[in-house]
DNA sequence: TGTACATCAGTGAACGCGCGTTCACTGATGTAC
DNA sequence: TGTACATCAGTGAACGCGCGTTCACTGATGTAC
């Protein structure tokens, strides 16, 4: 099996430690909350001592705003290959909604580590311009969506193509941060549900 | 003027500092987050020393919470005062979305406060009882205006009613957030364009 | 109306703890011969 | 293939600071005579 010519290796890698590390912190962050969970944790959850977190990440800022970054970025290409791979505004929704679509990190509760991270970088004054340049390319992610669906569909839009799109961003963070509180109450096909009723009346009127 | 029987009060009186302290509280949580704000802070900008605080609170949870009530229960006074006077749907969605709406509390920034003390009350899990049966108050008050407007219209609701409930507040939810971290982008009346137009859509489809 | 006393709202120094960060170290990994 | 040495990833004890909370106190307010 593992008869290399190399020596097993008994210290991991660099890469491989760092990695651990932001897994660990991506769900703690998640479970407990960014403000709540120490760098001991961190480091006790990954299997690592404290200076290990200090040989990769300098503050305890900065695996915050990497883990949103890497966080963000998978978001956009996942939201970009969804869109690609779908015909119509239909399947578009139905691929949005999938469970698919939750595999993305490695927690379970994605929406809470998205949320954390965006209220932790809206109380960090130094850090707030890149959250505000992530949130605008989220928003012309979804403008080139839905004029692109506007057009192919030959709708015509009830007032600024700007209001809808939004809308749809609002609606989306909306849902997820009230499901966060209410867990309960929540239903994972709403989502798709919404939207495609407002598609429906979108598509049907008889102006 | 003040020439009453009475020596003139040096010392405020246990409520006024009481109302003191909660204000400096709910301005310097809304600027600054509650996580980052100290008691020190919350005295030091109310005139008093920190003592004064544990006489009137026991704990750092406790002044959070009890703004969290003082805040939802103006917000739902409020709501249904704008609701019962109103005659219709349109004329509410205008009150909803006016000035004198964003006064209910000491606090420029209203919206700030409600997402601090929301995301300050899921993390706390003792508390979480006491903001999901908020939210679901929440949750009725607008199930019954939908509901009367809906009837008193005449309007066929396109799938079930409580998708359409979800859909407003969660709208409201995430412009809010969106607005917060990118002001600039935020245009107050973007909230009632989209109501009115998704009102609109509502009612003229010639099914 | 004035005086003595009890109460208790508010003071501010001190305590203790948690946590972010530092740093002298150790031992695994990579390199040179 | 083996040995000596340099590097540096990761260790874990220690430091320092901020902050929530406590507590012995002081002096304004209310009450009894």
């Amino acid at each position: 099996m593992s008869s290399n010519r190399q020596p097993e290796r008994i210290r991991p890698t660099r890469d491989e430690t760092k990695a651990k590390l932001l897994d660990a912190a991506a769900v703690l962050f998640a479970e407990h909350g960014i403000g709540t969970t120490s760098i001991e944790d961190i480091c006790a959850h990954a299997g690592f001592s404290r200076g290990a977190f200090y040989s990769s990440f300098s503050t305890k800022d900065d695996i915050v705003f990497e883990l949103l970054d890497i966080h963000f970025e998978a978001n956009q290409a996942e939201g970009q290959r969804l869109y690609d791979s779908s015909s119509d505004a239909v399947s578009f929704i139905e691929a949005m909604n999938s469970d698919e679509r939750r595999r993305t990190m490695p927690v379970d509760d994605v929406g809470m580590l998205y949320m954390e991270l965006n209220l932790y970088a809206v109380r960090n004054s130094e850090n707030r311009p890149r959250l505000v340049e992530r949130q605008r390319r989220d928003f012309e992610m979804m403008r080139g969506f839905v004029t692109q669906i506007v057009e192919a569909e030959g709708l015509e839009v009830p007032g600024e193509i700007e209001d809808v799109v939004h809308l749809l961003l609002a609606l989306d963070t909306g849902l997820l941060l009230h499901a966060l509180i209410d867990p309960e109450t929540q239903d994972p096909q709403r989502w798709a549900r919404i939207v495609t009723t407002l598609h429906t009346l979108w598509t049907s009127p008889s102006s």
